[in-house]
RNA sequence: GGAGACGUAGCUCAAUUGGUUAGAGUACCGGACUGUCGAUCCGGUGGUUGCGGGUUCGAGUCCCGUCGUCUUCGCCA
């Protein structure tokens, strides 16, 4: 070995030994006849004492080995605020490994620079203790994990990475076939039906770190390339899931934080909690809930809640504590936030000595007015706001608003975790565009029993064995009961206008392999990014993954996606067509055959 | 595909709102210092203001286009 101790690990009890330090040098601190050094490596860093003699060799953040004696330091230099604080590093002797050209940026925890610079130089940035910290959290998290499964003889099984390419869900990353002419692969959106055959195949239980790959735009919080952590359990009910992953959550949050859980998690209706908070994922760490006015409102002369109401409008509000001395501008700050919602605008009215202030008060009945502070049951000094228009755009808009102004007014405690399950999803959703019902998880999740006989007849109204892991306002989870029933299955693809020939060409393989007898079964899939992202109190999954891309879909630190050689492409029988000026004549967004 | 913010020294930012030679901190280079803790002190180098047009006597600043990053809507079964 290059060395006999990592940077981090000395303490007082070494001191008097002979050691070997391999690491970077950070932070030098000349004194003109000696100088102090921090030597680091992942482990943490360590003084090293040069004299006049060596000195001269030193070079930031070269990579070196050196040979010296453990000191203990006297009391009065002794650093707390270090691991190694009690002793230092003598050097004797020190050989340059590495060289390092200037560094783009500086390696320390509180630097401030751009995004772009960091992904640019990953190598340099996951130097930095922090980056060391998180990904070393995101491995502990990683095998508490496994280990929480393999206590409850769950299998790690991988499923396919090539696979076939499905056009429901989002845009498949697609891969060419060399030897099939014409051909493509795909890159998993999921292991979704891999999973569900392993369930027909007797596996019983499963998990695995999936690799998923979604070709659609990113996010804060989504990335092209995301791990999740893929679950499926046969003979099973929703409540079994529940308990299992309930399990894994609580290990893992006591083996890396040491923070103890209450299970079982609390269980929320869809119905529920889109009522409550406006959003299917509601962070629950806070109150502000939303505030049915229709009623309140409904005989208040002011035209613009009567003609909303006549139109079936939603009139609903919520109480921003203490703001009640929010400016014109302040209001409109927030309306221009939930314009992006489609929302129209807010109705503020200020709560002022036991009763509603604000000029909508003077277009009310006095009756109303005294009704609609009863409603919102707010103190003085508060601000009611209300939206009103169409009951979906109303729940997105004032559950967006109410996590906005919980940030804006830090009413989120920290570091506490709000756990809960979101279940009875509906099992359809209307889609305006395609004029048909579509699923909304996957056509693969199973109605509730009360539903099975006749969902044909409502669809809208059909719950499903569907339901959400949810974190701190954070998604972290969907899983389903699966459709392990043919019969079942066909009318569920046959409501949602898929053909009996299409079903077979599309999943037919899956399809056949229900013929067989699949036990019941069903999982979920978490999205392990997420997982540790909220667990470390972090707002954007890129400080938790090694080598992520940025929003455009490039990779910073490879430059990817590139051209390809023309022969490549030859050897895979495509052409690449070049982007015409004229985009009605391309309006075909694919540039590959 | 749409919207917004940003782009000035290697890095992070400033430039009195269109005014003359674009500044500061840090990094880097040189010097001083016998106990520092991302040392300190003194001095110095460093700029095609992302790129391309335009308006103007004059543009970092205004306009148009373009590129890049971030946030967001759409999208993400």
């Amino acid at each position: 070995m290059l060395r006999t101790h990592t940077c981090g690990e000395l303490r007082k009890e070494h001191a008097g030994s002979e050691v070997t330090l391999s690491g970077w040098i950070r932070s030098i601190r000349d004194h003109n006849h000696f100088a102090f050094v921090n030597l680091t490596d992942r482990y943490g860093f360590c003084q090293v004492y040069f004299d006049e003699n060596l000195k001269p060799q030193l070079e930031k953040e070269a990579y070196v080995q050196l040979k010296g004696e453990v000191k203990a330091r006297p009391e009065k230099e002794i650093n707390p605020n270090m691991a190694t604080g009690e002793i230092e590093v003598i050097c004797k002797e020190m050989k340059i490994l590495s060289r390092s050209k200037v560094l783009p940026f500086e390696l320390f925890d509180k630097i401030d620079v751009k995004e772009e610079t960091r992904l640019k130089y990953r190598f340099l940035d996951m130097r930095r203790p922090q980056m060391i910290e998180r990904l070393t959290m995101r491995s502990k998290i990683a095998s508490a994990i496994r280990k929480a499964f393999e206590e409850m003889s769950f299998l790690e099984v991988e499923t396919p990475v090539l696979v076939r390419s499905t056009p429901e869900g989002s845009r498949d990353f697609v891969v060419p076939s060399r030897v099939h002419h014409g051909k493509f692969y795909a890159l998993p959106q999921s292991p979704q039906l891999y999973k569900q055959m392993l369930m027909i195949g007797g596996l019983d239980r499963y998990y695995q770190f999936a690799r998923c790959f979604r070709d659609e735009d990113a996010r804060r919080d989504r990335q092209l390339v995301h791990t999740q952590v893929d679950v499926e359990m046969a003979t099973t009910q929703q409540e079994d899931v529940f308990r299992a992953v309930e399990h894994v959550m609580k290990t893992i949050f006591s083996d890396v934080l040491d923070v103890e859980l209450k299970t079982p998690f609390p269980t929320y209706t869809y119905d529920e909690v889109m009522a409550r908070f406006g959003i299917d994922k509601p962070d629950m760490r806070f109150g502000m809930e939303l505030i049915d006015c229709g009623e309140a409102v409904s005989e208040s002369g002011f035209v613009l809640f009567e003609n909303a109401l006549k139109d079936g409008a939603t009139i609903k509000g919520i109480v921003a504590p203490g703001c009640a001395a929010y400016s014109r501008k302040q209001v409109s700050k927030l309306e221009k936030y939930i314009h992006q919602f489609q929302a129209k605008g807010l109705v503020a009215f200020k709560v002022k000595d036991g009763k509603l202030e604000g000029s909508p008060v003077k277009k009310m009945s006095e009756e109303s007015v005294q009704k609609l502070y009863e409603k919102a049951a707010a103190q003085d000094g508060d601000l009611l706001l209300l939206c009103v228009g169409k009951s979906d755009i109303v729940h997105r808009s004032l559950g967006e608003l109410r996590n906005y102004l919980a940030r804006e007014l830090n009413l989120i405690p920290e570091g506490e975790y709000n756990f809960l399950w979101v279940i009875d999803f509906p099992l359809f959703e209307w889609d305006e565009e395609a004029n048909s019902w579509t699923p909304m998880h996957h056509m693969f999740s199973m109605p509730k029993d009360e539903f099975i006989e006749n969902f044909e007849e409502n669809p809208g109204d059909v719950k499903a064995q569907l339901y959400d892991l949810v974190l701190n306002g954070v998604e972290l989870g969907s899983g389903s009961i699966r459709i392990s029933y043919p019969e079942i299955q066909k009318r569920v693809m046959n409501l949602v206008g898929m053909s009996e020939e299409e079903a077979q060409k599309k999943f037919g393989f899956l399809l056949d392999a229900y013929q067989y007898a699949s036990p019941p079964h069903g999982g979920i899939g978490m999205g392990f990014d997420n997982l540790v992202m909220t667990m470390l109190q972090l707002e954007n999954i890129r400080e938790v993954i090694a080598y992520p891309n940025a929003s455009n879909g490039m990779f910073l630190y490879d430059g990817s996606p590139t051209p390809i050689e023309c022969e490549q492409l030859d050897e895979l029988h495509l052409n690449v067509v070049e982007k015409e000026e004229d985009e009605e004549a391309n309006n075909e967004k694919s540039s590959e055959e």
